[in-house]
DNA sequence: TCAAAAGTGTTGACATTACACCCATGT
DNA sequence: ACATGGGTGTAATGTCAACACTTTTGA
């Protein structure tokens, strides 16, 4: 076992995509008395974990990332540092960490991380027994204050979204243009017209149209469509604007 | 003296406006050999300093902030933070820190700020001998990764400034439209049009004009404006579009 | 009187929005 | 045959970019 630096940690909230819901991949933490095994804690929370000693913190979210998912060289980004001295301090919280962890310092600050997976590719239950998607909008109770990261990370993910075309990370190779349609409304929590959609999409040079059909549960077989990552840094201008 | 977290620091980026530039605040950092009396480094770093026990790291960078500028309640974000393992490995910055801190960790981590100050309240040589403005664009000879600090907070300040109206926290309560104007144009390195400008600032009902005439260093005097972050609150309208 | 910055409107191009019908296919 | 989602075009509106002349006033 590698030695932990005790007050610095990483903690990951995971996006997929599934059922044209954004959902998030959390871990079930349980505690239960021990004389009498009533239950103490039930609730979930964000797959983290301490920084090893001499390992850099990116390197310690693609950690955690590859333990609970199976994946690796997916999409990974920092977006905020949770350091308030109190952010443990919830009597349950406390109760889980001088159990669990005795030996681990009382102010931890955590780095946050988002990633976004093609949710087919992860199988939570096979990689790690306790964890499971929830829908974004239906999470269950949470540990620590892992509820504020998430909502922070979803707003960081929804202005990434509009300036960026990371939303592809959360689909198959191969998808359909109402699936990337419903993951913007998933996202962004919106309704867009399907034409005014369709138009903005065939302007984007990097989303390129296969020969295939695909009949993603649909009656109509549709189009198949890549992303080009190539294209679209070859073809990005970055433009400013007045506009707020 | 209080007791340092030797593992976590903050780093500010202080950002003002002067000259119709945009400066960053930078203090000087000069190491001589004892005996020879020869300069082994002679550079510039970012204001910092790690955290005290029992410190949120966001109180550490108002601390900061308050150290070397004398101001408080002024803007402050956070941006980023760095954890690299070999992010003080260059030689000179080794030399350092074994000569003037010998007992902190090798492993530091450093969360990241950035502030917005009207640089007329600041007076830095009053306020800390060794600190001084400099253009974003012409900087000095940098410690550690600050350069890299630097250009990272710049381009957050980028995005938020064309997305939230920020740039206000850099000018004096009353200002005109042309030093607004030159305060855009130095942010996002480009030109503007001064007739398109005035047409969307003054859409903008939270820029309001006084009855006042400034004569800011101008033949015409120019009519002076404020900004009200009441107004700017009440109206904003979280507008979505699908656009990159 | 003139140089330098302030103040102001119009037009064309482009992007966004709203909206309705036919098509292909599996049931 | 019909229900479901796929595929497409047009018109109205709004936003952005380009552009030139007059006014004020300090030197």
């Amino acid at each position: 076992m590698e030695a932990i630096i005790s007050n610095i940690s990483v903690d990951c909230v995971i996006f997929g995509f599934d059922n044209n819901t954004l959902q998030v991949l959390l871990t079930k933490r349980e505690l239960k008395d021990r004389e009498t095994g009533e239950l103490l804690i039930a609730d979930y929370t964000l797959q983290g974990h301490h920084i090893l000693v001499g390992e850099n913190i990116d390197d310690a979210a693609k950690r955690v990332l590859k333990d609970k998912t199976g994946l690796e060289n997916i999409y990974l980004e920092q977006f905020q540092t949770f350091g308030d001295i109190n952010r443990l301090r919830r009597p349950k919280d406390q109760l889980w960490l001088k159990t669990m962890y005795p030996m681990v310092s009382d102010h931890v600050v955590s780095v946050c991380y988002y990633s976004l997976v093609d949710s087919t590719k992860v199988n939570p239950d096979l990689q790690h027994p306790y964890s499971s998607w929830f829908p974004v909008d239906q999470l269950p109770e949470l540990g620590f204050d892992h509820e504020e990261m998430i909502s922070m990370a979803l707003e960081y993910l929804r202005n990434k979204l509009w300036r960026e075309p990371v939303g592809f990370e959360l689909l198959p190779d191969k998808f359909t243009l109402s699936q990337l349609q419903s993951l913007y409304e998933a996202i962004l929590n919106t309704e867009i017209d399907r034409r005014n959609f369709w138009k903005k999409v065939s302007q984007m040079k990097f989303v390129i149209p296969l020969d295939e059909k695909h009949k993603a549960g649909s009656r109509k077989k549709a189009q198949a469509f890549i992303f080009s990552k190539d294209v679209y840094e070859r073809t990005r201008k970055d433009k400013l604007t007045l506009s707020y």
